[in-house]
DNA sequence: CAGCACTTCTACGGCTTGTAGAAAGTTGCT
DNA sequence: AGCAACTTTCTACAAGCCGTAGAAGTGCTG
């Protein structure tokens, strides 16, 4: 359910590039679209009601930033959609069998 | 791209188990939801649409089935998660840090 | 050709997303 | 205190997707 708009993924991306959270104006200058501050403001309130951003309000300008790295939330997208289907293995391993040697054997390697 | 609502998706997983093409009424009969049957040929016209559904305009019922086997489906929808993401193997490597043991040994077992 | 079964067309309401102006709030300066 | 600049909230709208289905069209069968 937490899936992305295009706008909304962009952003996600600048706040999980971005070492420090960022300010909404920090964010609207980064973005390479000219957008307003208000737009991207909107944005930043869904993704929080979303539950992907946390807000400092303390400090003034408020300061967004991603509440799971970029790895942990795909990795969430990874398990919803294997949660569409009854066998999980056998997509599993049919995604294997699609994927390169090289990554096969990175799996390998990870998989110890 | 070829993300389901959930009538679409309870439709498809009727053409995916079922090893028949099927017509509207017999998709329309074996829903749980008491539906229009034009409900479901829409939703059968918009899957056409989406190059999920193959039609048989031959015969006189319209024969529908899927294009992709859910597995096949699935993994595609995988990999269009993992496409959206510089690294893979990142994503990949922490999905594995948290599958169960005997999913564990279960990849190691496909990979060989 | 008449009637039935099936399909296409059209439509509408709700929800999500991109977009932003108008209005309200905050802060710091004088 | 009062103003100016900055920031946030509220409200809104258009487009697109999805569930839903009636009305109208098409084609087979007796």
């Amino acid at each position: 359910m937490a899936s992305l708009g295009e706008l909304e993924r962009s952003v996600m991306t600048l706040l999980w590039e971005s070492e420090q959270p960022l300010s909404a104006n920090e964010v609207c200058e980064q973005l390479d679209e000219d957008l307003a501050v208000t737009t991207v403001l909107t944005v930043l309130a869904r993704l929080e009601k979303k539950g992907m951003v946390l807000r400092a309000r303390s400090s003034r300008p408020h300061r967004y930033a991603a509440v799971a790295s970029r790895e942990e939330h795909t990795v969430e997208m990874l398990n919803e959609v294997l949660g569409t289907v009854p066998d999980r293995e056998a997509v599993l391993a049919r995604f294997i069998g699609s994927v390169s040697e090289s990554e096969a054997a990175a799996l390998r390697r990870i998989l110890g």
